[in-house]
DNA sequence: ATTTTTCTACTAAAAGATTAGGATTTGGTT
DNA sequence: AACCAAATCCTAATCTTTTAGTAGAAAAAT
């Protein structure tokens, strides 16, 4: 697995969302800040398909694409990654750091009380 | 702030643990996996010091560089980065995948208990 | 059947990241 | 003051990322 860049991971993130579909339909679904070309998210879109996140059939003249590697299974390796890179690979150093910057609600502290009352088992 | 490319991540680590330190001081705490040439390193601390992570003051004929960006503020930024990328801007999100992911101790599963512990308060 | 539209494939160029060589400066030493 | 060694500065080549144009093929419309 390689990391993904910036646009890449934008519209990946489209992709696992609408899991089927074509060029047309990610480029609908980016915000025009300036909207970028069909050919430019095209051509990411063969890069991923390089890179093994996509692959894609036919349907009439249209490619069809989905992806071959899960949100999930990106997520856990990025955060896999992030914690070797910038904690030395320890999970506690993260987890403090972020549960300690983020403000968490009364209901997500107690969700997460629970979710470690059951990693006890 | 801006994210840190692969190389300047692996340099800023080293700065952040020496502190105070020149050009070769980092040079020597990398690998040699092939070890990059000294300018190599050099224009990535001159890179640094354009992007604001790094100051420098001199001692004698060496530059002796510092870092103005510290760790937590860079890991904090960079965790909520990550958050509003990858998981939506949910916390809870990220948390759930991390911990169930994660091998967690024994030990560590009750320092998490007493951190959230003092968050309810 | 010919024209028009719509899509992909190929190409390439601008911008950023990574690498390092050679010229130049400079602090210290004789 | 002149020299030397060590460090910096400047520059540039290569690689990756991001962008998009043009040509060509396939389908749709006339």
């Amino acid at each position: 697995m390689k990391a993904l860049s910036e646009r890449e991971q934008e519209v990946m993130n489209i992709i696992w969302e609408l899991r089927n579909c074509c060029v047309e339909d990610v480029v609908n679904r980016l915000p025009d800040d300036p909207k970028p070309a069909y050919t430019t998210i095209q051509t990411f879109m063969r890069i991923l398909e390089q890179k093994e996140f996509l692959a894609h059939k036919r349907d009439g003249k249209k490619h069809i694409f989905y992806p071959i590697v899960e949100k999930p299974e990106y997520t856990r390796w990025s955060l896999k990654h992030m914690k070797d890179n910038l904690f030395g690979g320890s999970a506690k150093s993260l987890l403090n750091t972020f549960i300690r910057d983020t403000e968490l609600s009364q209901s997500d502290i107690l969700e997460l009380e629970s979710l470690l009352e059951e990693l006890k088992r």
